[in-house]
DNA sequence: GTATATTGCGTACACTTTACGCATACTATA
DNA sequence: TATAGTATGCGTAAAGTGTACGCAATATAC
């Protein structure tokens, strides 16, 4: 019975990016096989003796060149057993982040092409990809509040505006310019530099950090992060 | 290199029950194989065209006897290879709420025995079923806090003690009587019943039951019911 | 009756969220 | 160099929510 099982296991990735207040999302399209010229999730079948993170990672790599700055599992798809045409593929779907910003996409081995699509412009995607991506997205807003993982889509320095903006864009509503500020600095874990950025108008403004040692240590004492605007 | 895959697809379900202050776990005794005897969680192989979820079920029904009234997905766990002595298993794992306290067990086809465990109490479990039990303990703890699934552990009528006491049972604190009560009323998703439970001594206390309906039609307008006590 | 136990309601205080005012410090342009 | 425009950074009052209790009501046990 055992011996008999014949379901392939798969592992996808939704990477999100942030750039110039659109969010993002990297698609591969594909380059072989039943699918072929198809976007699709960044993804694959595991190997043998593969850890299933292991085999996430170098997908990333093997069809994007790239690494992410924050990675973890979402969902198991694996109720409809016709959701690949080819045969019954059972798929755990992991959701990534990353800054885009010095981000050198570079299509490998298994993809034909590899690139960035905003959110609310997305192309036509393979098999069930799009129920992933929606799932993706409402875990990455929901977790958004709760968890400062905005700063793993931001430059290692950045503007308090630009992380507002970010909030606002992810979670799609208007939020208080200098409530939001408030909030973030009582949570004492982003600091400012002495650094400014160049800006083409208004009073000057500094860039601001995020230190991840001490939200780790915050974190472990059981202190929470939540962001809840009306 | 897909036609050489040779990874088998499990699920398991960690079956939550309470009663008596007692937070309960699911485990059956293995009947077969190279685990024989040995105390573990529900689940089994996944068949060929069988939906993860119908897999669970069934597999609830084959070795214990029961159907659950709460069921969500919680984790996949595949990162090491070794996990299970026999071979590659990949296990995607169930959270499962029942009330136990009219629900009668029959160990069935695969099972040599099925039984509760308090959650401070455990056997030792085959695998790692330890970890994916832990797992599944915060994850209940978690959801408590931020969504009404308590009632699916409780019979239909219910004393407001009986819910507090889950509460501090389960979110292993203490919690304001009074305060709790109140908190609860105002989200209106509970009513009180004409009943009157049977007590001991004190005055009587009415009993309440959980409205689902207006729960889910709250829930759709975005309204959240959390439970935050310090 | 008196002691004990549990329920159900109410209320004051502290704290957090929300709405918004305004000085500051730069660029752009006449 | 004056003036308009734009974004930053700080502060404060009102509304709303959480927290800590007090206490009457209604049963049982003796």
């Amino acid at each position: 019975m055992i011996i008999e099982q014949n379901i392939k296991l798969a592992v996808d990735a939704i990477v999100f990016g942030y750039e110039n207040n659109s969010l993002n999302v990297l698609l591969i399209k594909q380059k072989y096989g039943q699918l072929k010229n198809q976007w699709a999730l960044v993804g694959g079948f595991v190997k043998n003796n593969e850890a299933l993170i292991d085999a996430v990672n170098r997908e990333l790599q093997e069809e994007a060149g790239i690494k992410v700055n924050y990675l973890e599992q979402l969902y198991t798809f694996g109720d409809d057993v016709n959701r690949d045409p080819r045969f019954r593929v059972v798929s755990v779907a992991y959701f990534a982040l990353v800054n885009s910003s010095k981000l050198k996409l570079t299509a490998d081995t298994d993809a034909e092409d590899a690139q960035w699509f905003a959110i609310d412009n997305l192309p036509k995607l393979a098999i069930d990809h799009k129920d992933i991506l929606l799932t993706a997205h409402k875990r990455l807003q929901n977790k958004l509040t709760y968890q400062p993982i905005g700063f793993d889509l931001l430059p290692k320095e950045f503007l308090f505006s630009d992380l507002e903006n970010l909030y606002c864009t992810i979670l799609e509503k208007e939020i208080d310019r200098r409530n939001f500020r408030k909030k973030i600095l009582s949570f004492g874990i982003v600091e400012e530099t002495d650094n400014y950025s160049p800006k083409k108008s208004g009073r000057p403004a500094k860039l601001f950090k995020f230190n991840k040692q001490k939200y780790n240590k915050l974190s472990k004492e059981g202190i929470v992060f939540e962001i809840n605007f009306a």
